[in-house]
DNA sequence: GCTGGTTATGTCAACGTTGACATTACACTG
DNA sequence: CAGTGTAATGTCAACGTTGACATAACCAGC
């Protein structure tokens, strides 16, 4: 049994119709305007009667530099909420553009990740987007060097110096701008629920929440402060203590999967503490908690284009972006 | 300036510093059991040194068929929520197998969706996963003579008969227990907010509906209908003229986008009426809403255990699976 | 109708790898 | 130690396309 599937036609097949050589088919195919144009309609209308498309592997292995119209993105977890809006703005672009977008799920694990970016380079991507989960990707640097455009998104290079392209987002000042959305309506205990130090700009939201109690004369006190939280559930047993134990009055949340860790807290639905949560969050109105939306749809699309500027110009020097963050108060745009 | 980034280094380097020929460095590369160990060592080891790494455009241009290790996905828009969990259920069995996902997102538009594809066979996927927007994927018939296998996920095939593996949720038998749950309670007025009739299971979660209200000896009452929603914001308005108009006692919607649309009414927030959502929903408990639970993560798996299933045996029948959804009542798991 | 220039098309080799087949090395048998 | 069998390695061509270069076709000008 198991007959064989029948080839796909190639452009050979549609020379031997059209009774032209595959260079011409080749060159009529991509458009190039050195073919007489009742030439190229013959060969156009042949080659789809034939179902002929042209092949990409092929023609990347011919390509300098071998590379693919493909690019690659890894991301921690690819059911984080932000990450969705982002790969649809990195999507969009890269469709804007002719290529394709192979993902990667890191599940968070450092190794996964290095993986994975060894799989897009085995595969030529012709460029990387990272949202890095490890705290050393130095061994880019290596890759780097063959002509591969690469960017980080939501994180700068850990590991890599300011040697590459990212796109983050405002977190001291818009992480700021919120604590003192909350001072100024009265409130004097707020709590910070956050991750892990490293990474994600957790350090510099950190840094806004500091800074803005220090300008109001207001000392960060520890049992207000809940660190180190990565799942939702860890966010939700956090809450339940925190609550009940220190009182707050507001609290501050470092991410949206920490903020609906939050929500399915018991504390939080008998308190009903002021909230302000950063990232996006679908219904944050419905909750009448405020946010801080760093819109990862334009930070996706940002990433895509810087990708894309380095590829035309692998010379220019590297850009660090910051997509603004807006307070959203109750679901409403105050600035 | 723009001086050349240098070459990769390739099979033949490893050759030439080891004095084997390329062909024992491709073989001792992937394993192959007809090197000698030490030979394979010292091939492994250089090919470390240099940062050698397997050309996988330029295998596949070799294999059969010319397919890379590598799958494309197309969904209909990959920020619904029901669509992440299940990008990692196939991202985790598309990495055990050591293939790459590549991801389409078609802004639920059939033209693109369709290029998509055309693309993603011009990158000579292996096999194919969609999360079907348009309504004729006809055109596919003649792509999967050429040993691509295609797994639809969410939806069978539109136009195409039962000829394709396919991976659905048990929709109509789920949503009429849902409902049934509904009237057990003691709800008679029960509203529909749902999807376009055609794709995505609707019909058959609407023929769930009907008969579960039959089964309770009701007629279905056209005022407490509303279809052909597509946005969040399209619910929302529903939301807005159905609760007040006709006064439901409880309201199942057919997709966790457009529940979202109705939990941001005003109507919801003043009129609390019960409610029963299709798709997975991680705030349902903070809202005390039910939820019948279709495991995106678990269909996603599946389906991407069907493609490869598929292309280990390109001969064997078309698979219909269903996953099961589970009522999950105000958060609660009940069967 | 020949020259020079432009436009359209063709030839060939190469991209990096691997399948088919060929060869060599080596151990073992009688 | 020739003969045989197997394990290890090598040679060559091909996958489908395109860049570099070559040629053919055509036209204008004289």
């Amino acid at each position: 049994m198991a007959i064989e599937p029948p080839r796909r036609p190639r452009l050979e097949d549609v020379a031997a119709t059209t009774g032209v050589s595959i260079k011409t088919v080749s060159r009529a195919l991509r458009g190039d305007p050195k073919v007489r144009e009742s030439t190229r309609q013959r060969i156009v209308a042949e080659a789809d009667r034939l179902g002929v498309q042209l092949n990409d592997v092929a023609a990347g292995l011919r390509r300098k530099n071998q590379a693919m119209t493909s690019i690659g993105v890894t991301l921690g977890d690819c059911t984080n909420p932000f990450f969705a809006p982002m790969l649809r703005g990195i999507h969009s672009v890269a469709s804007e553009r002719g290529y394709l977008v192979l993902t990667a799920d890191a599940q968070n694990d450092p190794e996964l990740e290095h993986r994975a970016i060894r799989s897009f380079f085995a595969h030529r991507v012709a460029g990387l987007i990272i949202a890095p989960v490890g705290n050393d990707l130095g061994y880019l640097a290596n890759e780097a060097r063959f002509g591969s455009a690469i960017v980080f998104v939501d994180s700068p290079p850990p590991g890599l110096g300011g040697s590459m392209d990212s796109v983050t987002t405002t977190n001291a000042a818009s992480t700021r701008a919120g604590i003192e959305h909350l001072l100024a309506k009265g409130r004097r205990r707020i709590a910070y629920l956050g991750h892990p130090r490293s990474g994600s700009g957790a350090e510099e939201r950190w840094a806004g929440y500091v800074a803005a109690l220090e300008g109001a004369g207001l000392l960060v006190d520890a049992r207000l402060v809940r660190d180190n939280l990565v799942s939702e559930e860890d966010a939700r047993r956090a809450a339940e203590d925190l609550l009940d134990s220190a009182e707050p009055d507001a609290v501050f949340v470092d991410n949206n999967r920490l903020c609906t860790g939050l929500l399915q807290s018991a504390a939080y639905a008998r308190r009903r503490p002021d909230v302000v949560s950063f990232d996006r969050f679908e219904l944050a109105a419905a909750f009448g908690i405020s946010v801080i939306d760093s819109d990862p749809y334009d930070v996706g699309r940002a990433g895509a284009q810087l990708l894309f500027d380095r590829l035309a110009d692998p010379s220019r020097a590297p850009q660090r972006l910051e997509v603004p963050a807006r307070l959203v108060v109750n679901g409403t745009a105050t600035y």
